[in-house]
DNA sequence: ATGATCCATACTTATAGAATATGATTATGA
DNA sequence: TCATAATCATATTCTATAAGTATGGATCAT
C-alpha cells in the first residue's frame, strides 16, 4: 500500500539526484530508502529511476509522478492546515438573524467588519426577522446565533446573553407641539432638552405589533403606567422601521430604540426622555447552549469584543 | 507524520460515522482503528470527531478535512495511474524530424492517426529540415525521432531502421517530347508506360542539391552512370519541393520518390522507369541508441506497423 | 435494572521499516 | 592497468509501531 513516506522519499531522491545523499537528508539510512523506493517502483509497476554509476536520474514516468508527488504532498499540508483553521473558527459558515431594530444598531455592523478582520475564512449570511421568528429558527438549527430584543421568557435549550441597554427616544411628527416648542440640535432631527413620558398622556402611541416583539412593548407600556397613564395605542405597525413611517404622516408618537433615530429623518423629531429609571431596550445575543463551533465561537468573541468598545 | 492511512482510516470512519463498522470495513480491529484516529487529531491538533454514546459524528475540523481527504487519496491514485501511463508510452511529448521529401509519403500522415488512437496523451511536434540537419539535431536531443532518405554513413550513436523503400519517378515538363508521346493515365500526371533513364541521357537534371541530402543524388548519379551516360546537372534545388518547380518551369528533368508525385501536378508529367534494378528512395526512421522513452517506444511500434502496412 | 452497544484503555504480538555490514559495479587517478 | 573511491543493491538483524486481544466504562433500550 502506497504511503506518504513513499512520495516522500521519492520527491527527496529524485531532487538530489542521489540516493545516499537523499538518505541523509532525510535522516535515514541509504538500504531502507533505496528499499521504498523500489516498493514505490515495485506499486507502480514501473522503473521511476535510472540507476547510474554516480547516483540516479529520473525516467520519464518519474518525471510525471514527481510533479504529482509534489502537488499531493502540499495538499496534504493545506488539508491539515484547513481543518486546523476551522477548528479554531477562521473557517466555516454562519446564519446569523436579527431583529428588524438590531438591523440598524452599529454593533451588528461592527461585529461584521470585525469578524471580516480576525476570520477571514468565516462566510457570514445574514437573515433579519422578529424575535420569536428569530428564536424558532435557533431551535430548529436555520440559524447559529441571532441578535434579538428582550425575549419575554427565557427560551429553553438557548443561551441569550445580554449585550447592552440601548436608550429609547421618542418619535414625534415634526410639526407636534412639543417639537416646535424644543430646538432641533444637530441636523438629524434630534431635539435639544429632555420630556417626561407624562407629557404624552393624551398622545397616540404607534408601537410594533405584540405577537412578534413583546419585550418592547410591554415595558413601553410598562412604563407608561410607571408615569401615570395608560398609552392609547392607535396602531401596531407590522414592521418596526414602519412605525417611524407612521409617525412621520402624523398619525401618533412612537418610542424607539435609540439607533433607529439614524434614520427616516425627514418629518420627525426624536426627543430623549426624562423619566428615572431610564426606559431601555436591550440588545441580545442568543444561540443554542450545545457546544458552539469554532466559527461561532469566534463570532460569539467578536460580538463581546465589539459590545465592550460600544 | 501523517500517513495516507490516516486519511485512508479517517474517510472510511467518517463514511460508516462508527468506529467499529469502519474497522471492519477495513479489515481491521477497532482499538488500532482508534488509536489511529486519535493519532490523526493529535496531528491535526483539534478534534475530528465527536463521540457520541452510538457511533461519531464530523466536527467542523473533520468535514473540513474529510473533503481535501478525499482529494488527496484520489489524486494519489491518479498520480501513480499517470507514471504508469507515462511508462507504457502513453503519455510524454516527442519532437520528430523529417526530411522535406518525406514529408508527403502517407507513411508519415499514418503513424500520427495511428499514435494519436492508440495513445492521446502523446504529443507530436513535427518538424521538417534536411538530412544532415535531422542527424545533428537528434545527436543533440533537439529531435526525439527522425524520418530520414538514405544516410551516407550509418552515425554513431544512432539507430538508423529501413523503414521502405519507395519506387523513384521521372518528373518532367508537360510538353516534353517524351511527355507528349506517353498518354496520360490517371488525372494525376502520371503517364502510362515506363520509360529507359537512356532516355534522359540528354536531358539537363534538375537535382536536390547534394550537401544536404547525399544519399538519393549518388544514387541517382550511379543508376544513370548504369545505364551508360553521365546525367548533366543543371541545377541543384535548394529544397526538394522546389525542384519540381523547376521541373515545370522546363528547366529539366528529375527523379524523385513516388511520394512526391501528388502535388505540383500543373505543368509535370510523371513515368516511371523501367531500368533494373529499380531506382528506389528508401525512408528510414533514425533515433539516438540510448533506451527510449516509453512514448518514443510508442512511437518507433507505430511507425513499424504503419510501415508493414504500407 | 440489566443487557447490549460502542468507544477507550492496557497490554501483547507481529509486521515491516530502519540500521548494520557487505557486495557489486563503475568511474577516476596514479 | 590497477587500485581506490563512490554509489547503489542485497542480506541480515533490530526495533518501532501498527495490529490484535482482553477488558473497562458509558449510554441507551428493553
Amino acid at each position: 500500500m502506497i504511503e506518504l513516506r513513499h512520495f516522500r522519499y521519492f520527491v527527496a531522491v529524485a531532487e538530489e539526484g542521489h540516493v545516499t545523499r537523499a538518505a541523509a537528508r532525510l535522516g535515514i539510512q541509504q538500504p531502507p530508502l533505496s528499499q521504498q523506493i523500489r516498493a514505490l517502483e515495485r506499486e507502480v509497476g514501473a522503473q521511476l529511476f535510472r540507476r547510474l554509476p554516480r547516483g540516479v536520474e529520473l525516467t520519464d514516468a518519474g518525471r510525471t509522478l514527481l510533479e504529482k508527488a509534489r502537488l499531493v504532498l502540499s495538499d496534504v499540508d493545506l488539508a491539515l492546515d484547513a481543518a486546523r483553521r476551522t477548528a479554531r473558527g477562521e473557517q466555516g459558515g454562519l446564519v446569523i438573524g436579527f431583529t428588524s431594530s438590531a438591523a440598524f444598531h452599529p454593533l451588528v455592523a461592527s461585529v461584521v467588519r470585525l469578524l471580516r478582520q480576525t476570520a477571514p475564512g468565516v462566510t457570514l449570511a445574514l437573515r433579519e426577522g422578529n424575535t420569536s421568528d428569530l428564536i424558532g429558527e435557533l431551535r430548529s438549527e436555520r440559524l447559529d446565533a441571532a441578535f434579538v430584543r428582550s425575549p419575554v421568557e427565557r427560551p429553553v435549550g438557548l443561551v441569550v446573553e445580554p449585550l447592552l441597554a440601548e436608550e429609547m427616544l421618542v418619535a414625534l411628527p415634526d410639526q407636534h407641539a412639543i417639537a416646535e416648542r424644543l430646538a432641533k440640535r444637530s441636523g438629524q432631527g434630534m431635539l435639544e432638552g429632555r420630556i417626561a413620558l407624562a407629557e404624552l398622556a393624551e398622545e397616540t402611541f404607534i408601537l410594533y405589533r405584540r405577537p412578534s416583539g413583546p419585550g418592547l412593548y410591554d415595558s413601553i407600556i410598562a412604563a407608561c403606567r410607571a408615569a401615570g397613564f395608560s398609552p392609547r395605542i392607535g396602531q401596531e405597525a407590522p414592521q418596526m422601521v414602519s412605525t417611524l413611517s407612521l409617525v412621520a404622516a402624523g398619525l401618533g408618537v412612537s418610542v424607539i430604540p435609540a439607533s433607529m433615530a439614524r434614520l427616516e429623518t425627514n418629518g420627525i423629531a426624536y426627543a430623549r426622555l426624562d423619566d428615572l429609571p431610564r426606559l431601555t431596550a436591550p440588545l441580545h445575543l442568543a444561540y443554542r447552549e450545545e457546544k458552539p463551533s469554532g466559527a461561532l465561537e469566534r463570532f460569539i468573541d467578536c460580538v463581546r469584543r465589539s459590545g465592550d468598545a460600544s
